[in-house]
DNA sequence: TCTTTATTGTGATTTAATTAACAGCGTTAC
DNA sequence: GTAACGCTGTTAATTAAATCACAATAAAGA
């Protein structure tokens, strides 16, 4: 299957998400203007998105709903499970811990890295905490190939090429700089300075047609 | 002037934030080629972008870092001082806080609110708590129009509504469900779990001709 | 002064993404 | 049994975004 854009990937993502949401036994089928109203995106859109993985719905009663729920799962996930570091436990580190553990099926937070020596040895909000001086040694040991930084701007850049060396695919990047990585690796930014900036612009603008809801 | 696309206000905020980060003294011209090659975008879509903002450099010599700061500047922020609310002060709406303090000039986080009384009243991370139950009144006190949510999703739809009633215009959306509001309310929404998923699914393509880094 | 050089600014082109339009189908109602 | 309905799947048309390509330009050097 050719490669899809990016914006597709976020978008079935979405549509997932809203499918996890929903009780299956109440709601067995759902049509593509449902799923445009529940997310802001044309009903066009939708089927093509659906039908860009392959999915297929019944012309009168819309879509499975369990079994688009399978599809998408099956297209987003990996095969079997894949393990995710978090570098840096400050209080956004835990959070992101705390609010990920156990929310989704073939992806955990399996390892935290930090260099206070507090928390280094322990198990913090359900995670193991290691040095960050056993970085890569940890990461193969456990084959982690996602990473997620959240950790201050100055040690993003050379964490970032460490995780390269240790093998890490992709990185979710909360430290405000720009990561110069090789670009085999999927990088990620993620600046909540410019989230805000972004939407206190927009909060300024008097959109004629009203905004579309944008997503992660 | 024409409303700018989406897209191109994310690139102009980076933009900034990376001349932020240069020395004024030592780096007084740049080049559009160097811009690109901080941000992997190509030289002639920064030109398009500056061009779009009306901002022109020499032929010669390239932009001039200081003033293209503040055309940017000009461009991105409002003529006054905007003001942020945080609503949640768990460990994510903490991160936030002490993140943003004091990094823009026109930006500030003033006034967070909570449902929990041990911490209403109190002064959490530099920035004065109150009382959810005061949520509206508060916010047209200071003339909040910014909101960044960062409480659980089963909250979040209701005091999303409560926002706009209370005037605000743009929300920040850390909760995991998508939002209800009239479409003339700017929503960005920043699921990190679908963020984590974004990555660990390009984490798996080999990207042929490789990744260009996605921002915010 | 004149030539060379490397850049900007921008119309033209290409590529990508979205929307529109509708044939075909399965279900239901009669 | 068949007619009517409202949906999907998909091609075509449209719109939006990014890139290309080059004339215009200003500085520096001969």
């Amino acid at each position: 299957m050719k490669q899809l854009p990016e914006k597709t990937i976020e978008r079935l993502i979405l549509y997932r998400r809203l499918l996890m949401g929903l009780n299956p036994t109440e709601k067995v089928f759902i049509f593509s203007h449902e799923l445009a109203t529940m997310t802001g995106f044309s009903a066009a859109q939708i089927r093509r998105d659906l039908m860009a993985i392959g999915y297929s719905g019944s012309p009168v009663k819309g879509y499975d709903v369990k079994r688009l729920y399978e599809s998408l799962s099956d297209f987003i996930d990996a095969p079997d499970m894949q393990n995710v570091a978090i570098i840096g436990l400050g209080q956004l580190g835990r959070a992101i811990v705390n609010y990920f553990r156990g929310r989704r099926q073939k992806l955990e937070i399996t390892a935290a890295f930090d260099k206070d020596p507090a928390k280094i040895g322990r198990v913090v909000n359900g995670v193991r905490c290691y040095s960050i001086d056993n970085l890569e040694k940890i990461l193969r040991e456990k084959g982690i190939d996602v990473a997620i930084l959240a950790i201050p701007e100055e040690q993003a850049q050379s964490i970032g090429e460490r995780l390269v060396q240790a093998g890490v695919k992709g990185v979710l990047n909360y430290a405000p700089i720009q990561l110069h990585l090789p670009n085999t690796i999927y990088v990620e930014n993620r600046d909540m300075i410019m989230a805000v900036e972004k939407v206190a612009y927009f909060s300024r603008q008097n959109s004629e047609e009203g905004f579309h809801e944008t997503l992660s």
